[in-house]
DNA sequence: CAAATTATTCGAAACGTTTCGGATGCACAA
DNA sequence: TTGTGCATCCGAAACGTTTCGAATAATTTG
């Protein structure tokens, strides 16, 4: 609790000197900087943040507003992504506000939160290609960044996974082993990254010489093993013939398919060959899958880094233009997938 | 944007008569407040909370510090107690901050965030006996709550639910029904929660003139399907024989040993009684095991509000001595339990 | 009618910072 | 001697609240 006037009395040295001390400003002495400092870690000196703000107008605060009903089996990863953030903007000395709204009040509650002007930014996790949150924050210039490409031009730092390059390799690797239908199953159909897949999807098919059959391809809100098994069961009744291999949107599908394929009596890989796309969730490691699954692998955890040195540069200032990172995944063939056997 | 001073212009009217109309004193004309009011909404007053702090002391931030190596499985069960705070506290206009620190840290984290100063109170989960958190918090005078009971004596709200009573309800249907080789399965042995649990299934059997048998007897850090299935089996070669039932200190134990008990052939609830308590973990649902778990049922997210409600009341500066709440758990007995037959 | 009370309003200080615009002293060059 | 430049320091204002103490006007009381 000691203040800048506590150093400033004990010192006999004007307060302005002591604070331009402490913020490493040149025009002060080393002798007396010496003395400062020294003065402050004796009183336990700790700036004040809200004195800070109120002439600085920077807060120490940044926040993120997650919706109420996420589904079942995502509150692991919203978890885990908070957990990445809160470590990563401590780094910074900014503290990680949680904010939980119920889905038909996000745009309000994001409104209320500008209006009250307390957080120095924002991190908005799953694009939408034109995101109301986005262009909220934007056009009331507070900074935010941004997980997933959003479609609409907007100035805001951006940090996404090649989703478009992760899903063509998946594909490429498929058609190397012979695959030719090959479905896929993903994730809700209005977000950037699903937008990117199906479209790297459609343009393997193509370059492969193969046709695009709607019947191969499910899209879902939730990306759960229930996701997985229904509309692999589903698929495989298919007027064109069963699938030979599975592209999966995230680990969670893939494990509703093995289980899937258990019960229609196909075996993985020989009768099928399964692909996903793996954020390194504990709960659904790829390696432990019986056969080890063949993944592009992009750790969800290493995006919190990214996000929060991303906010921070914005926030201090930085140009946008030199904000934007895009990770590529890692592609591990493990023992899911197989050249396609003649017999069919 | 606007402040108190762009109402007090617009009315021609002191700073201070806006400040406390606002503020609801008692000394303001009806015609003046009603003037203020209506200024305030025009030009979208909202109260700078950062000055305030500067002369109340209040910050309207609260948090919840989080070591950052929760076991796999309990990563939802977090999520759940984070989002109810979120949104409980919003209800106070407080803001929720969550910090996620190294386990050897957590004190120090604490230490650096009472220094600073910002967090008007602290919300601390799962009580240990002695809890160098909460004395340190205690220490330092800072508001805090703590869900379970932590036996130092201390000036600090405390929200629980009766793990004494529901564990006595478990031991007294599974007695009732005839059981006299009873397990437990329970959680970290030196948490709170499960000290008391543990002291009531002595008293049960004692009452019920039973042995304790260290064999029927299991502690864990993580309250997970394998340590259900792990010790569960373990048991089985009991020299003392095997149990007849089990209490589980949560669901997931009790997923566990129903895996277990198929793999060694027993049936639920012919050969082996299961009872369990019942977080209310959506992931896990007593229900829609099969058969369906009897339990004791205390919802995790019922917590967050009381919680709340008991920090907000004690930063209020309401006396300690009222801030106490105790919830009894439901017993729902379904199919899991039955009596034991009489061939053994 | 004076005095006391009440209702209503306000000025100024305080909270703990940052920062603008000097001020001071000194060395050096002209 | 005067002027210039540099290194170092400082006073005061500002950020947006709350609150203490007092002032003023209106009302009641004796």
């Amino acid at each position: 609790m000691a203040t800048l006037k506590d150093i400033s009395r004990k010192l006999s040295i004007s307060v302005t000197t002591v604070s331009r001390a402490l913020n490493g400003y040149s025009d002060v002495n080393e002798e007396t900087r010496k003395r400062i400092h020294q003065a402050a870690v004796e009183l336990n000196y700790r700036p004040n943040q809200f004195a800070r703000k109120l002439v600085t107008g920077r807060s120490g605060l940044a926040a993120m507003v997650l919706p109420d009903d996420f589904g079942i089996t995502t509150r692991a990863i919203w978890f885990e992504i908070l957990a990445g953030l809160s470590v990563e903007f401590a780094k910074h000395d900014i503290d990680f506000v949680l904010k939980v709204s119920p889905t038909d009040q996000i745009v309000n509650t994001y409104q209320r939160l500008i209006e009250r002007n307390a957080m120095d930014g924002f991190v908005v996790i799953a694009a939408l290609p034109k995101d109301e949150r986005v262009s909220l924050l934007a056009r009331n210039d507070v900074p935010l960044v941004l997980h997933g490409r959003s479609e609409q031009v907007v100035e805001c730092p951006v940090f996404d996974i090649n989703n478009y390059e992760l899903m063509l390799q998946s594909m490429q690797h498929l058609l190397e082993l012979g695959h030719r239908r090959i479905a896929f199953i993903g994730g809700p159909a209005n977000h950037g990254f699903m937008i990117d897949r199906t479209r790297a999807y459609r343009a393997a098919l193509a370059s492969g010489g193969l046709p695009f059959n709607p019947d191969y391809i499910a899209c879902g809100e939730r990306m759960t093993e229930e996701l997985g098994m229904v509309n692999s069961i589903r698929m495989c009744s298919s007027s064109g013939g069963e699938p030979t291999a599975f592209v999966c949107g995230n680990t969670m599908i893939a494990k509703g398919i093995y289980s899937a394929m258990q019960i229609l009596g196909r075996n993985i890989p020989e009768d099928v060959s399964v692909v996903a796309h793996d954020d390194a969730l504990p709960e659904y490691r790829a390696v432990d899958f019986r056969p080890a699954l063949t993944v592009t692998r992009a750790p969800l955890r290493d995006s919190s880094r990214p996000l929060v040195d991303l906010l921070v540069r914005r926030i201090r200032g930085e140009a946008v233009e030199s904000l934007t990172e895009i990770q590529e995944a890692e592609f591990l063939v493990r023992a899911s997938t197989n050249a396609i056997e003649s017999t069919a």
